[in-house]
DNA sequence: TCGATTTGCTGAATCGTTTCTTCAAGGAGA
DNA sequence: TCTCCTTGAAGAAACGATTCAGCAAATCGA
């Protein structure tokens, strides 16, 4: 006889239908004796009583569900950690997510936001798969919205992204620690935040350490194993070469590590060398295990939810704006002293 | 002023709201005068009217939603594949996915299947993150059910999983081709199906060859890296050792890579190499780039929202039972003739 | 020409909640 | 004893769609 009605409860518990409602919500200021309030639990936890989402929302118009749009969640592995923290921060709050993924295209994008709006969604997470700045889709404004892992150019909408500049800090001043003081960086030659703030954080540091800033020191090539691979052969080709290298991202470490054994240099005895990204399938597994720094996905996906929750429960304009979340230092094998 | 309900469509039409409900919903047999049908669509049109999905949920029961519960999404690359998959076909549909991942225990999996029968979802795949043998909650018996990427015990749910066999045997039958007749297989040690199943579709193809098994040949070790450059060590170490390994994936290619580097075998030169699951930071990466087997991810999380949407609007006794989906080679460059 | 059928459309019920208004009963105060 | 509050609970009106039953007007057959 399918799920029990809030019907069902009633008659079993021998009163109205809004009586069992204002208990069971918990109204505050609603008069209901402890007998009866009693009656009505004992006889919704009989039945097994849940009430219908659907017909909740109609009434309440709210559905205690967020979508989340991504522009691609296959291409990157890192995608899924942004889901996750996401779809964990949500369920604890016993929401759910609407998962819409629009490959980056614009037309798509619109349609995929006007169908989450159509469906009610208390909020949306506009995420994207790797830091950037994006112009939000119009349609947004109708909702409540955090953006994640981009900034979004103008408007005041919540945004968290990744402390590139700090965790750059950090793999250099770990290098610093080990004693270098020659440290080149192979990075991304795309004009892209990830780089931009890394070479910041890479300069600063040295600078506070007191060294000098060397233009030939700094290698920029496509951010992939051959450019790794091209960036780290310049670098150690100088006359004077680096004796540790921090590169952009895992995959160019990569590079990196197949120019040195070119040369019949030693990781980390001869080199030492970072990485950024901390990817579960390079990282670990190159030899010697990479040094690197992890990029919290799974922490930013977490604190969006938790940020658009405050924004659709709490009072909309307590928390932060723009949110840089650390970027951890994943200490493994591929730094040593100087030689 | 908000949004623009049936009525207000009506009003503009001049029409009663079960007219406007008709029209738009194009039911079958209705009697509605063209001129009528006309003006209903144009005011429709004019106002931008879309109609309420809970209202209409309310009323029919149907949610144009579908569940997705995994078990992990953030530990595998391939994850995201599959929730591409799906969601794209659902998308394409008209459909919209609940995502809901239950890190692998029990508890929170029945919790989340009762989340989603709550809001009533139309359906629900089932995914684990590799290949395997599940049971199946109990709940989902009330519920159009798909199983993605594991064999459900008992039951008669269907479900589709990799063609690990057929995988095996596209590897195996590409080295054979290259001219190979001595083949070791570097293979998981765990008896997983996907183990089993590419070993099998290794034994069978040398056996259509003609060639016959030797035990020597085949070398178990855990499926990472480093279980990779032990058993590509210890059949490279063999007196007669074959010139040419398939791995049982591509990190366990990635083991063999090193254990041929350090013997000072040069790939494809002295020895050829074939992986599976064509990992993005690997395969493509590796030096020779990995010739290997892709697991079809993407197409068996479209195939099995396409299977639960049959389900869900057609015959539900139509469709097969268990779907292999084949998995295809990728040639790259690290299989050529033997020396 | 008259009853029967078809056509074109409408009103009202319904889905399962929440919430507003109303109401009876009981107690207090005068 | 009569009025006025307060308490406890019920009834009914939303919410926005779908769908069923019904009802005029038009058409048809004989």
């Amino acid at each position: 006889m399918g799920r029990p009605r809030i019907k069902d409860v009633a008659a079993r518990a021998g009163v109205g239908v809004s009586t069992v409602s204002v208990v069971l919500n918990n109204v505050e200021g609603a008069r209901v004796s402890l007998e009866t309030r009693e009656r009505i639990l004992s006889a919704a936890r009989a039945l097994g009583y849940t009430s219908d989402p659907i017909a909740r929302s109609l009434r309440t118009r709210r559905t205690q569900t967020i979508g989340f749009v991504g522009d691609d969640i296959a291409t990157t592995p890192f995608a899924g950690r942004m889901i996750q923290g996401a779809q964990d921060a949500a369920w604890q709050a016993g929401y759910l997510l609407f998962l819409v993924n629009t490959g980056g295209e614009r037309a798509l994008e619109r349609h995929a936001v006007r169908a989450l709006l159509d469906r009610s969604v208390d909020g949306v997470i506009y995420a994207t798969m790797y830091h950037r700045h994006v112009e939000l889709p119009e349609l947004l404004g109708d909702v409540r919205t955090v953006v994640l892992d981009a900034r979004p150019t103008g408007g005041s909408v919540p945004y968290v992204v990744p402390d590139e500049r700090g965790g750059a800090a950090a793999a250099v001043g770990e290098l610093l620690r080990a004693g270098h003081r020659r440290i080149g960086f192979a990075t991304e030659s795309l004009e892209v935040p990830a780089a931009t703030g890394r070479l910041a954080g890479y300069h600063e540091t040295l600078a506070a350490a007191g060294i000098p800033a060397d233009p030939e020191l700094v290698a920029a090539e496509h951010g992939d194993t051959t450019g790794g691979y091209r960036a780290a052969g310049r670098l150690l080709d100088l006359d004077e070469r680096p004796i540790a290298i921090f590169c952009y991202n895992d995959r160019m470490a990569m590079g990196c590590y197949r120019a040195a054994a070119e040369r019949g240099l030693r990781i980390p005895h001869d080199l030492s060398v970072v990485g950024y990204d901390d990817q579960d399938l390079i990282a670990p597994e190159l030899s010697p295990a990479l040094t690197t720094v992890a990029l919290p996905h799974y922490e930013m996906g977490r604190w969006a939810v938790r940020r658009l929750l405050g924004l659709i429960e709490d009072d909309p304009e307590q928390g932060e704006q723009g949110h840089l979340m650390p970027c951890p230092l994943v200490r493994r094998d591929s730094v040593g002293p100087p030689p």
